[in-house]
DNA sequence: CATTATTTTCAGTATATTCTGATAATAGTG
DNA sequence: CACTATTATCAGAATATACTGAAAATAATG
């Protein structure tokens, strides 16, 4: 992106509409992954409501909207220029990390559910007792690799600084 | 769960609903994973469409798409009964992994997401690039780790029989 | 303090999805 | 082949969600 983006090109906002695409897919508004995507390919990295609200052609509610889903999920911050009243927005450092951390939260949540079957839903013949047992066992192996890879992807980023 | 399943009691119902509740937040419908909730619980691990529809309280309509959706993405399995028409439904070895894998399924996504800004957002500047090589970086960390997680996991299950 | 650029809230519309009930199709059995 | 138990399809109701436009609130400046 080289001067102002009032206006995106073909291959740009392709890109822009499949993160748009891929936030709808795993649960998140189609818009949240629109101003993501263009936030990953613009320049400067800092832009202001009206800057998105040109270039991806959306209403200025959503932008705040998003705008505030995306900064209490840790995806975006905002930044405030002196001499102005404006308060630019950029992707915060690590938050596609963050993306796909949140997104498998659901692990822990496998491995809760199989504790509450297996404590609180007696009686469990034998058969429903194995299978509880798995969906356990795959979870809390599943939590535990996951948890070690991130907490090495994070190792990794402190020595790369 | 002892003799017939016509009717859940409250730690089983509540068991069932909070699969459901699981389903529905990964993105998947609340019934396919009442169903899946269920089928982890009953005894016999087999069980009708009737014997589903009584207990859940859903139309055989619903039973039956939901059904065949789980079919589908290898989460259930279903038997022919010789000398009866019906086909029992029940979940498959390993169904719990498999939610687990398809959730991540996501994660490759990124990578090409990446790649496709890289390759085909021609200019970029240095920044964005930057920003997308990020994203590139830590997607491959993760769908390798996550790969080599998963294929411990089945070696394990092999040697396990 | 008044002004106005900027953001947020809110009500309403449009759209998609889930689930049901009724009907049609399928396949095992006599 | 006829019968019927079982499953699948389809149209529509109910619900939820995303997005917009207008109005209200906020906050920086003169």
């Amino acid at each position: 992106m080289s001067e102002s983006d009032t206006v995106l090109d073909d291959s740009k906002s392709r890109f822009v509409e499949r993160v748009g695409q891929m936030f709808s897919n795993v649960g998140m508004p189609h818009l949240a992954g629109r101003i993501m995507g263009f936030l990953l390919i613009c320049d400067p990295q800092e832009q202001s409501s009206e800057d998105l609200q040109s270039a991806l052609g959306i209403a200025a509610s959503s932008f705040s909207a998003m705008t505030r889903l995306l900064e209490s999920m840790y995806y975006v911050e905002r930044v405030s220029v002196p001499g102005s009243r404006r308060r630019l927005v950029r992707v915060r450092r690590g938050s596609w990390m963050a993306v796909m951390k949140d997104r498998l939260r659901f692990v822990e949540e496998f491995r809760e559910i199989a504790e509450m079957g297996l404590h609180q839903c007696e009686p469990l013949s034998a058969g429903a007792r194995a299978r509880l047992e798995d969906v356990k066992a795959s979870s809390i192996f599943v939590e535990e690799r996951f948890s070690a890879a991130f907490a090495e992807w994070e190792k990794r980023a402190r020595n790369a600084e």
